[in-house]
DNA sequence: GATTCTCTGTTTAGTGGTTTCATAAAAAAT
DNA sequence: ATTTTTTATGAAACCACTAAACAGAGAATC
């Protein structure tokens, strides 16, 4: 394999006898160029395999035409699809997109917005670690009028876009669907952190018993990190009390997943003993048995909305154009972990639709 | 918020009353500069939030220090955990990583990889899309004299390293094992597509077969797309045959699963009726009732290794150094749904490890 | 016939950081 | 004291591309 030399517009220039200025709006389809010349250029061009270097554009003309994405985990399908929802956006006006990962690590993610505003991306979009508290690394970017939007989890602490879920609601049509199906002790997951989502979750879940006449009980809120064993624990708890919940609304899908494991293994059926629900929709609360009912995120209109958003803003620029706050409104999917009354829901069974494509 | 004008080494240098390129050997702690130079740089630099512009410095010296990876998408745990690997050594010797996906489309891979290149990355690491056949865009990486390496999906279409896992070897264990709990009509379920991968499946199950002493039966042998509605119509199959299997292989894991929620629909008991293994360790695999032996790819061993390959490649750079060809040993995690036998293996369950965080 | 446009291109001057080459001063060697 | 070496820095070129300002030829207008 040879290594070809690399080829500017002034290589392009010299063969035709132009200057590279030329050679440049001709490459760009500027008006002022013939479209004689412009056929010529984009021949020679495409002989000499002419690569354009945007570093070189990017460094002239100040924008680098990527734009930076930082999330916890690309690997969350929450994330990842809403990371696809923009991407596509993205993609059709020609801009690029480079993914980066805090893995909800504070120190990484001040690293990843430096780094990203060292390689002079045209603007930011975010969703915050779980563990920051602190946004002077985002005004950072702001203070360089680099556009920043964020997205489900946001923070009133700056005067960005922001584009979230309404939790409050997603947990209150859940608790509501509990009660519904006759559920009277219904217990909640939640976390101990301040992070708005749980707080708003919990909110939800008060209401909505309150407003279909159920007494709060303290002993039936659970405060944990939400993982899969924590749920397990939870569940446990829960089991110890004298009077037995009848249902369980946890914050998120992995823990509701550990409660359904200990409730199994204690032989109890679901949802006649226990009704289950969770939160987010992760693709694998289809799969399990019995299916578990959970709340979508629409992750995917998520990362439209944000991405719309996001070049609106890119493309006023300068304008300081007041910051807006999008609450999208989650949907309830009920699968059999809480359907106790006889009315199972016709085929095709609601989610199915979330069904990831196969592992190779 | 104010927003700061953009202060550039010339900026640090005036304040000094020294030159740019005293400021630019300072900040890259060029020994040829004093150390009390040095520290003054330092501190006006710190007082002006002095922001590098990393696309000049990469202009100047034709290093970006970005790498590209080109995965097919990027919320499959197996691709993110090979993301994550390599990011992680990547960060840790100063370059960034841009994720980009592919979604399994050649058009966009293809225009990726040209993407990737105007970008000036130092290097790309690739896993080919499903679909492509036609390696020339790689081709034009290597003839730039950028660094390609591949993982996982691969092709010996072109001179580069790879690192994959034996996909032989994985069939080889899960249907070895499934012969030693006793099933004696162990169906498979593959792709009629050319990729290797499921070639090497088939060629495992097939010689365990041999040598576990059972006959190969054709009609055992079911090909498919391998998603989960797949491995439904799959098993559907497979119940009109005369002969029941009493085991299915799938060598993919949502193709296991549909298989599992036929056989549950249809009363069947698992694993005692029929056992059943897939192929991934995808997440979901643990939460499934009963919980699904599969096949471990070592994502995050992967990814470590093919970072350490492709680095070490970009450090030799000039050399035209042979591309080499590793293959990892992949692991069998057993669980409940092949488990025919009285043993069930000592808690914790295996593959628990690998349980995701938690979503918000 | 002179003036003004249009059209198509050229000239020039950046963009911000790095690096080669040169140089002055200081230190060391002779 | 003189030469050589070392140290610390400056001046200018350069990376590849772009945009503003400028220019010349022909067409259109008065």
């Amino acid at each position: 394999m040879t290594i070809k030399p690399k080829v500017t517009i002034h290589d392009i220039a010299e063969k035709l006898n132009v200057t590279a200025s030329t050679v440049s709006r001709a490459l760009n389809d500027n008006p002022r160029i013939s479209d004689a010349t412009k056929k010529a250029v984009l021949k020679i061009a495409k002989q000499l395999n002419y690569q354009p270097n945007n570093i070189a554009a990017a460094l002239r003309n100040g924008r680098s035409h990527i734009i930076g994405i930082i999330v916890p985990t690309a690997d969350r399908a929450f994330f990842s699809s809403v990371v696809r929802g923009i991407e596509e956006i993205a993609n059709k006006i020609n801009y690029k997109v480079i993914i980066c990962q805090s893995y909800d690590n504070y120190d990484k993610e001040v690293q990843t917005v430096d780094a990203l505003l060292n390689a002079r991306v045209d603007g930011i979009i975010a969703s915050v670690g779980k563990n920051t508290e602190n946004f002077d690394h985002f005004k950072k970017a702001l203070e360089k009028n680099v556009p920043l939007v964020l997205f489900d989890r946001t923070t009133d602490a700056l005067e960005v876009s922001q584009i979230v879920i309404d939790d409050y609601l997603g947990a209150y049509k859940a608790v509501e669907h509990l009660a519904q199906q006759g559920c009277k002790r219904i217990a909640h997951f939640t976390s101990p952190k301040k992070v708005s989502v749980f707080k708003e979750r919990l909110r939800g879940y008060l209401d909505a018993l309150r407003d279909n006449g159920i007494a709060y009980d303290e002993e039936l809120v659970i405060k944990s990190n939400l993982q899969l064993e924590d749920g397990r624990e939870s569940m446990e708890q829960l089991l110890k009390l004298k009077q037995l919940p009848d249902a369980v609304f946890s914050a998120s899908d992995y823990g509701a997943m550990g409660a359904m494991q200990v409730l199994k293994e204690n032989n109890f059926r679901i949802p006649e003993d226990v009704a289950l629900a969770g939160f987010s929709n992760d693709p694998f609360t289809s799969f399990t048995d019995p299916p578990l009912t959970t709340v979508d995120q629409l992750s995917i209109t998520m990362g439209k909305i944000t991405a719309e958003i996001f070049f609106e803003q890119i493309s006023t620029h300068e304008k300081r154009n007041m910051s807006q706050k999008i609450i999208l409104k989650p949907e309830l999917i009920i699968r059999k972990s809480t359907l106790r009354l006889a009315a199972v829901p016709a085929a095709p069974p609601m989610g199915r639709d979330l069904v990831q494509e196969q592992e190779i």
